[in-house]
DNA sequence: GGTAATCTATCTATTCATAGGTAAATAATT
DNA sequence: AATTATTTACCTATGAATAGATAGATTACC
């Protein structure tokens, strides 16, 4: 999608676009209501993105590289592992505050609506964000912060899964605090 | 929607409806798509369920029931805290290998379009589902298998979204047994 | 002038929903 | 028991609204 040519008005579209997607599901707005939020009509819409899957393989591949654009920015810090997955997990419980879900979370949910290659770009999310929080939990280790009996990629599955997931739940429940405790829960479970 | 009431076709109609919803999530299906399934004109849905929220309602008590009732089952049997936990994960399992949200999920992710009493009903889904958890989880440290530092509710809490993530995730691999190796490392890591 | 960006206007298909009808089963009345 | 009324479970036909998408005109910028 050559994201570095896209301009403001095609950035405010993916903004927005993003928005509904995290808090209504990628089949629960139209271009119409897109139109309302940027106010350009839904013809620009399509001069920009000329289907709704093409939009949709924006959104992700944008959404993706930022997402893990951010891990690479923490491996750049001086910081414990711990402190890079807390960070991370912040980050989900930030979105599950604001009753949203992970973009690629709610694009996994509505995957047979995405063009055949959104499943790779989500494959590629998941995989990588993996890969990371595998390294995250090995310097741990390292560290001495986590037990060294943890099986580091199993773990690594594990964790994405539970944060994928109470971020999920946490729009069902009102109890404000439930993703933070299911995040503190989790990391909880790494340490010695 | 006193579900007793209704008949071999409103049942068969619940099911499509259960099906797609689990496939392609609760705004990615028409009612002509159930009549294409069921064989019965979109006019006679309606008339078992006159809005589309009236369906949802109903599939949703109607899964809602029958997972409890298969957790209760669970409890009448004479068998361990950990062989519950592994049957009911079996259960996920099983349902991620046939590409399906938990239909809670799925509809959890498109709460927005569900009436507001939906929510109610979705919350009393996770909630008696983490309270059973939570009483196997004891279960399991009372026999010796789990470790007793456990603090019972939260780990349950966890351990839920790692099921309802992990089922999400393994939409987005092609790589089968993920799920397993998600359910077997979340119950590993409950083990002394 | 040419290109990029946006608009107006329109199209086709589909969505959920309703109106109104019918045949068969069931219940009520004589 | 026979007749009438009511209900159940469908149907055909149609409507209003919206969806995604396109064509072609207009404006803004280099």
């Amino acid at each position: 999608m050559t994201l570095s040519t896209l301009n403001e008005t095609a950035h405010k579209i993916l903004d927005v676009a993003e928005s509904f997607t995290q808090t209504q599901g990628f089949n629960a707005f139209s271009y119409k209501d897109i139109q309302a939020e940027v106010g350009v009509k839904t013809s620009s819409i399509h001069y920009y993105f000329p289907t709704k899957q093409d939009l949709a393989a924006a959104m992700a591949e944008r959404y993706i590289e930022r997402f893990l654009k951010a891990l690479d920015g923490l491996d750049r810090k001086n910081i414990t592992g711990f402190e890079k997955l807390s960070t991370v997990g912040g980050i989900f419980v930030d979105v599950a505050e604001a009753q949203k879900l992970c973009l690629c979370g709610m694009l996994t949910s509505d995957i047979l609506s995405l063009p055949a290659d959104g499943l790779s770009e989500l494959k590629r999310f998941y995989k990588e964000t993996e890969r990371w929080m595998a390294r995250a939990i090995a310097q741990g280790i390292e560290e001495g912060d986590f037990k060294e009996s943890l099986p580091v990629e199993d773990t690594a599955a594990c964790l994405l899964a539970t944060l994928e997931g109470g971020i999920l739940i946490a729009r069902a429940r009102t109890d404000g605090g439930y993703m933070q405790t299911v995040l503190d829960q989790a990391l909880a479970a790494l340490k010695k």
